[in-house]
Parts: structure tokens; sequence; C-alpha cells
DNA sequence: GAGTATCCTAGTATTCCGGTGGGTTTCAAG
DNA sequence: CTTGAAACCCACCGGAATACTAGGATACTC
């Protein structure tokens, strides 16, 4: 299960956006240098949010990218599905569309548990989140812990 | 998030293996069609479960596979890192070995909160619980709910 | 119209994924 | 000690995805 660079890419450049909220449109080449992210690649990235209703682009001098909606309204989650597509899936297809049989059948219940716990943390922390600090009483429990760093 | 076609493949051989523990060991081409997996793909992967301790085999006329411990102390998340590595990374590389910048700072946090979450399911859930579907109780009641089964 | 920045299409190198094939070794039974 | 059954090993393979890169077209401001 990983995160993919697309993804990570996305969420740190969304981030920025947030923080520099106020103070106009940000350049694509800003949020590259930021971040540490290649410029031409970030461009695809930041494409992809577009048509997903999560930032809007100004074009020409002066332009940039702004979020769409308010920072407190647009969950890692969201970005996260512009551009990989759905935050979880076994072998290609969703949990709810696949049939297991005999011993494994029970399986199936697993997946769609994991893809909840994974919801319940990407979904529950939003943009403004994480440039203020302020992640979620449920995210900051499961943090505390130890062996939440430990690499097993 | 993909779950590879290995784990999938992996926890349902395993959970078919813990199925028929008494019968002594069983041919990797039963297991191949009991669980509709290509049987030269399966082998590899049992090769995996083998070389990780989690089975044992026997060759030989007669021969075949068995877990190597009770199935009450193997964990789904045991039988996935046996093929696929680690359960959760960012951009190759493990969450406690990543660094972010500026507003993206908090977002480690959040992957660890993220893979805690993912353990949460997969290290609780044993090959007994799958071949008794007795899921334990944080698992079942993450499935309970109607949102759980959702495309989103 | 000069400059700036997004937008679009295409290409590319590498790796991973899912799967095959051929042959070798080990073992039990006859 | 042969025969057959099974695991084992190694190499390969096509296609897709990943992570980028390049070049220009388009839109906007001043």
């Amino acid at each position: 299960m990983r995160i993919s660079a697309r993804a990570d890419y996305a969420v740190r450049a969304a981030a920025e956006l947030a923080a520099s909220d106020q103070d106009g449109p940000v350049r694509a080449e800003a949020l590259a240098t930021a971040q540490s992210i290649p410029y031409r690649f970030l461009e695809g990235i930041l494409s992809d949010l577009r048509r997903d209703g999560i930032v809007v682009s100004q074009r020409g001098a002066g332009g940039g990218y702004r979020l769409a909606r308010p920072a407190t309204q647009v969950t890692i989650a969201d970005v996260i599905r512009a551009v990989d597509g759905p935050l979880v899936f076994v072998r290609g297809t969703r949990p709810s569309d696949l049939e297991y049989q005999g011993a494994a059948a029970p399986l199936l219940r697993v997946w769609v548990a994991l893809r909840a716990n994974v919801r319940m943390v990407l979904e529950e922390v939003t943009l403004a989140d994480l440039v203020t600090d302020g992640l979620p009483e449920q995210v900051r429990l499961l943090v505390q812990s130890e062996e939440a760093w430990e690499n097993a």
C-alpha cells in the first residue's frame, strides 16, 4: 500500500496553497520550489486538481492557482482522489465489487474495514488542519502512541 | 493505495491452508484451484511465505504446504509483509524517514496516523479469525456502518 | 504587443506487476 | 532403485504504470 509521488506532491502543493490564501494566486513555480517538487511534473498535478474542482487557475501575468473552496472544506482524501482515483482498491477493483470463495469469504469484510479506517484519517483531515497544525482529535490520538512510529 | 494481486492471493491461500489444517500438507495446485489463482504465480508467492516462516513445505509425493504456526498466531499483516514488504510507504520510503518543509510539515503525522489505522485492521485479524468468520470486535464495528460499503 | 504564466500533447526511461516456461531437486511408494 | 509426484529455482516477458521532461499554444495583464 503505497502513497504515490503524485499524491504526496499534490497534498503538499495544496497545503502550500492553503497557507498563502490571502495573497492572491500563487505561481506553480513558487509552489514547486517551496516544496521541492519538479516544476513540470507539478504542472500536470495542478491540472488534475483543477479538473476536479479543488483548485482554480488564473492565466497570464500575475496569475497562478488558488483553492476553489475554503481550506476547511478540502480534505486530503479529496486531493488524493483527484490525482490518483479511488483511495483503496484491491487488484484493480473496488472492495465492494469483489467476490471470494470458501475460506477467504470473510476477507471481503476485512478490506472494507481497512478502507473505512483509511478514510477515517484522510477524510477527516482538511488542508486547514494541516496549515494550522490542528489535526483532529482522533488523528492526534493515533500518532501519540510510541508504536505508531516504529517501523515494524 | 492498492492491495496488490500478490497480497490478495497470499492471504487467500493462507486462509485456505488454515481451513484445511488437520489434513496434512496441501498441494499448491489444490490451493490454486480452490481460490482461482494461477498455479505458477502462486508457487512464487508460497515461496515467499516459506522464506518468511509463515509456511513450511514438504517435497515429493504426498507433499505440500502447511502453516508454520497455529492459525491464531498468523495475522494478515504478517502474510502481506512477507510478499510485499512494508504495509504502508510514501514515495518508496517509510513514513518515519520523511521530512517535510513549511506548510506541509504536519503531513508527516498524517501518514503515520494512516499507517497506524491500517495496522489496526491488518495486525488484528488472524487467519483463524478468517476461517471461523470471527472477526475482532473493532473490525466488525467498522464494517457495520452503511457508508463503509459505499464507493465514495 | 511584450511579457508572463497556464495549458496541452507528446515522448521517454525505468520500474513494477502479473504471469509463464523449462528444467532440477527432493521425497514416498512400489 | 525406479517411478512419479511434488516443491524448487531461474529466467523471461509483455504491458502498464510511475515519474518525469520538452515544446509549443493559449490566455491574460500591463
